[in-house]
DNA sequence: CAAACAGTTGAACACTTGTTCAATCGTTTA
DNA sequence: TAAACGATTGAACAAGTGTTCAACTGTTTG
């Protein structure tokens, strides 16, 4: 009973060898895909998103932002914590505030393509 | 005591209104919010993203993934339906076996931003 | 200096989520 | 048709996560 080779069908139970060989020299290694994961994970909540919104087009400070999104200061702190750790926000302090804005420009961009995606 | 208008400076216990009423008007609603931040949840997991980039250059069965990734069938099928609730990936039947390939390529390109992102 | 206030932090709790296990479905093939 | 096998599913459990609460830090200002 002869197996067939170099097609796109695997048999599993005995697995297609070649093509899981393949693919897993082009895996990229273990580290880089937490990190990506880690960095979605952060975009993956509702809270943490409508904070990037809201500082998008302007810094705003922790007390404003609780206004905005019905939050308590403890919450948003927790939260902006998790996104200055990643990278996505600055702050600047400036008398009792602290003021945060967008990192860079990547977020704005996968957002951007995000909403294609979901849109329409 | 007069309060300082039109400065980046909000007075929290005295809420900034100006910059938060403008900040209110310019907010994606409710359900982008919540669509976007379930779409960044499904790439937020590193068993979805190895999957994804595994089949990122050439569609493979569950079983293959599976073997692949050091998982059981039933994880990674788990997993797989996650992902195709999202249109993340798409499949087609081949005899007993089910060939996943990525939906489109939106997602190549988040990653790809996200890994500038990440990178260096 | 002391009161007021913006912001942060840690512990605790409820809620969510990923994997395992066992059962099941559907296609193939002997 | 029955056995084999790839894949899916639901329940259950363990691990992870977001918010609340209370205590605390640091700056300002009376």
């Amino acid at each position: 009973m002869a197996k067939k080779m170099n097609t796109p069908i695997c048999e599993c139970e005995e697995i297609h060898k070649d093509i899981v060989n393949t693919a897993r020299q082009e895996m990229p290694d273990m580290e880089t895909l937490y990190d990506l994961a880690d960095f979605f994970k952060i975009l993956g909540d509702s809270t943490r998103m409508s904070i990037l919104f809201a500082i998008d087009k302007r810094p705003m400070c922790v007390c404003d932002i609780a206004d905005l999104l019905g939050m308590t200061r403890s919450a948003v702190s927790h939260q902006i914590k998790t996104l200055r750790q990643a990278s996505l926000v600055t702050y600047r302090k400036s008398g009792k505030n602290v003021i945060y804005r967008l990192a860079d420009d990547h977020v704005r961009d996968i957002i951007e393509t995000a909403l294609l995606h979901i849109g329409e």
